[in-house]
DNA sequence: GCCGTTTCGTTCACGCATTGAACTAACATG
DNA sequence: CATGTTAGTTCAATGCGTGAACGAAACGGC
């Protein structure tokens, strides 16, 4: 039962702003007047509210629209340029650094290779922190119009009092506080979350699952995740590690999984798992070009994919009632382009009429590279709840 | 994205009465003194909103308390007696309503016997209305002192306006309109939901599951369901229908279901699925001591049982990452009771080492009978969100 | 060029919320 | 009975959203 916190008056107003702030960024160019319809509030709050939000110029101006004899309509909308986002993905592969404004348009972006069993947590942070001032530097973007930095990690990501720890196996990290490390680099405000988390946060955001108050975001690459939202919100769980569903069983004694396991998701649809059971050779390096030849050549391995693959999503169906389902990751995006209409079969036979009518399933739009921006997405949310002001760190 | 709603000044005094009556609720009598902390609220604003609380009956003294050395502390409670609620279970085989006080007190009760196959929806309405009757009368209540009516019944329960649907096969119910019906004999609120999730809703606020902000409850009797907990809410879905736990598939090939599908995991842990798999006669009418005899026998049905039943909620686990998980249900007692440290390893082995850690598995306290309870607990929750003042609402 | 009309936006007194500070109430102790 | 201590109340100050009155900026007709 989470308690609500106390309020006062000064809690309306930071709410009322939130929404009308949202209403804005989500709902394109709008006039004051147009904005008492969306967000309810009266003519009055709306003027001296956007007169607030001009003066620090997180609002701006954007023409006029003439009205069939009056005065005509002022738009107003986010001023993109009022503050900048910085989103990092962290792969096993390489760390990215973009940097984007506050509408999400790339301003700049700085990749790492990074070498296989090379992931010390301490270069990984040197990483981090260089690809920042690069980012700045390339963008000319001073570091205190930064609102800050989200960081999307693989495993899971403990959050709590001090600090959030890491834990990832395939990187050897357990227990690691890179928020400590990053405060250390930089005063920037840092947030940190698993990656495929902040790819549904995109997805939901800026892709196919924008407005669905209830969806799952499964993510198939060679691991499987999944981003259930319930409410419009997240659902982290209890230590943030919810979503696991790559290891959720789904036979009984089957496949070994890497997790030391047997009949997990992901032992089937994961990339991995998927090129093993077609008798692709284990040293392949390129799987994208192998999977598709598999999917292109066909035959029972991919039939099973689908059955395994629809069955998993008609359990999140059955138990979690969404109202659309988004299908990402690079796997994930190879499969559904060749078999989205089987995989709906394949849901409908195993899931309740009344929860799969109610489910579209559908692609994702952003492609695999959207970690970093659902990680900028972090800080972007806690801009639109609180509108805090900027500066209150200093420059980097 | 659930976009909040515009707020005024009210909605502050709304929201922090809410939570100041839910500390008293949950959180025994209480002094104005302590209510300052509790709350985080003013030592001002608890005066006034104490004094409002006490003239309206919804609060009473409760005893002093000496302060050592100073002026002694008045202690606070809620009234039970202010007002009263009333939760109907209905079932395969019978309609049972109960009248409680604000306490969650068992005032009344009556049990209508319904013979099988007889569940026409006029007759069990009326048994309800009846019902609303011989409890007021029983408890010398008068219909005006009700908050209101929870109402659980079986399969899927539609909320949409203007009236919820229920959707119920065994019942041969499919979008029938039960809220409508009560509302032609009854001028009291009416709250309509599933009977497992009723049932979760009273373990959650009254049993087991006190306090916890993720939890799952699941339900195992003949059918198999699961009410989701996430940060103190319970998840619904986009259709009121999440939490069909028992129909996700858990082999693939694996039994037929009685829902037409095959391997979910009701097939295995369901009552049914479970006696017919340990070769009871079909035509055994007292299945409870069937169960029994099962289980006291042992053997490989319930060793697998015992399996299926860790790693369906090993899934669950992975998922979603609660803090805790209850078995409630007669089916699941049954099994729990003699079980519950096997349950425990099978859920170990089949399940994340950092989110198992973090989960507590317990049995539910409340035993199946909570049905009703969870249901009057909708009305309860109404009544703290809100606390509206009584009597918008006639005589019954 | 002027005026009425229409639509958009702003200003201001009012009601209602919490709060800190000053105050009163009720006890124990010596 | 005076003093100290803790509990609870009252009140002016401050902040917020709102409706009503007002001001601003266009158009059309003359």
């Amino acid at each position: 039962m989470a308690r609500p916190e106390r309020k006062t008056v000064r809690d309306v107003r930071k709410g009322n702003r939130g929404m009308l702030l949202r209403t804005l960024y989500f709902g394109g160019p709008r006039s004051r007047h147009e904005l008492t319809g969306l967000t309810g509030l009266s003519a009055a709050t709306i003027s001296t509210m956007t007169g607030d939000l001009l003066t620090e110029k997180i609002l701006m101006e954007a023409g006029q629209v003439e009205s069939d004899g009056g005065r005509p309509r002022v738009l107003l909308r986010v001023n993109p340029v009022y503050a900048y986002l910085i989103g990092v993905d962290v792969a096993e592969t390489h760390v990215r650094v973009e940097l984007f404004d506050l509408e999400m348009a790339e301003k700049a972006r700085v990749d790492y290779t990074l070498r296989p069993s090379h992931h010390d947590i301490e270069l990984v942070a040197r990483r981090i922190l260089a690809g920042i001032d690069v980012v700045l530097a390339d963008g000319q973007v001073d570091a205190s119009q930064v609102l800050g930095v989200g960081i999307g990690v693989p495993g899971i990501v403990e959050r709590g009092a001090p600090d959030a720890l890491i834990h990832a196996k395939t990187f050897g990290w357990d227990g690691v506080p890179l928020g400590a490390l990053m405060r250390a680099g930089t005063s920037l405000p840092v947030f940190i979350d698993n990656g495929a988390k902040t790819m549904g946060q995109a997805e939901l955001w800026f892709g196919a699952g924008r407005g669905a108050d209830h969806a799952v975001i499964v993510l198939i690459g060679s691991g499987v995740g999944a981003t259930v939202v319930a409410d419009g919100q997240a659902v982290r769980g209890t230590s943030n590690s919810a979503g696991e569903w790559g290891h959720t069983k789904i036979e009984m004694n089957g496949r070994p999984c890497r997790c030391g396991s047997r009949g997990c998701l992901e032992a089937y649809i994961g990339a991995e798992g998927l090129l093993a059971r077609a008798g692709v050779p284990v040293q392949t390096t390129d799987w994208p070009s192998a999977l598709g030849r598999v999917l292109h050549d066909g035959g029972p391995v991919v039939d099973e994919t689908v059955t395994y693959l629809g069955t998993g999503l008609a359990n999140l169906i059955n138990m979690l009632n969404p109202e659309r389902i988004l299908i990402g990751g690079w796997a994930g995006l190879m499969i559904g382009e060749r078999h989205l209409d089987q995989i709906r079969v394949v849901v409908g036979e195993n899931s309740l009429t009344q929860p799969y009518n109610a489910t579209s399933i559908v692609l994702g739009e952003l492609g695999p590279d959207a970690v970093a921006m659902g990680a900028a997405t972090l800080v972007l949310e806690e801009f639109l709840d609180t509108s805090a002001p900027l500066r209150l760190h200093a420059a980097s």
